[in-house]
DNA sequence: CCATAAAAATATAAATATATATCAAATTGC
DNA sequence: GCAATTTGATATATATTTATATTTTTATGG
């Protein structure tokens, strides 16, 4: 049931970028330093998320990244999809190409599908800017 | 956010000897057979969901496995944290010594808790005769 | 032109998850 | 005793994830 670290980094990236955008562009590597993530490693990730149009980006002298859209306006959801490619519990859930054989008669895949569901509701619900307001959950277990 | 192959073969297990227990025990050959699993994998498996006194064995001729309890007795919830550890969509929060250093700046450590609380909640609202059912959630996307 | 930094491609390493294989020991019903 | 089966211990192989490293190209402000 874990995260993997791609979802985990691209949601810290993000609420990183949210808290520490200024006038200018983000450097990646004031990101990596502050999050204390490999920079290498977010070079990885960070066109995931780039590709799915939740960033704007310069090259060159003070280059770096800039929330394309106000903190508000993303869904964790979304920002998870985009680092992962789908919230799906399973990969059979993932694409119709993923479907194994066993599909019909399969009788977990109801309870996969329901997971899936009660997870995307729960991280579509949840915005950028609640995550960088910590207002909420901490009172849990 | 996938489950892994040890709790989706473990839900598998448990239905299927829900399904197909008679009176007597089910070897594990014939499990695998009908789920199309490796037997030396699941091998590996079943003690970990052995140990949490989910079933009742017997070694020697006829020998195998059933259900401890009445599959109306079993939650999915404890089926997979048997099988997996642990529900926790992060390591932070499997254990005590897992937690980071950096947890209690970490933003995004209460939208993983919120995740672990619906997650269990949906698994642990979820029965094993549910699931033989087939009842519900088909119809879901 | 120069320094800075993204963008890209690629290679490699380490760790973990998944899976198969082999062997020996213990238990049980016959 | 014998056959069937769990149990346990190892060993190995493969795939995937995670992470680091290297190199090149492109773009930008000064």
């Amino acid at each position: 049931m874990m995260v993997s670290t791609r979802g985990r980094y691209a949601l810290r990236m993000m609420a990183d970028l949210a808290v520490n955008q200024k006038d200018g562009y983000v450097a990646l590597k004031d990101i990596a330093e502050r999050q204390q993530i490999s920079k290498k490693y977010l070079e990885q990730i960070i066109p995931l998320i780039n590709k799915a149009g939740l960033l704007t980006t310069t090259r060159g002298f003070q280059g770096g990244y800039r929330l394309a859209k106000l903190p508000e306006e993303y869904t964790v959801g979304e920002i998870l999809r985009a680092a992962e490619g789908s919230t799906a519990p399973v990969s059979c859930l993932e694409t119709p190409e993923n479907t194994c054989i066993r599909c019909g008669e399969c009788v977990t895949l109801p309870v996969w599908k329901g997971l899936r569901k009660v997870v995307d509701e729960y991280l579509d619900g949840i915005n950028l800017q609640t995550v960088i307001e910590g207002s909420g959950n901490e009172d849990e277990i």
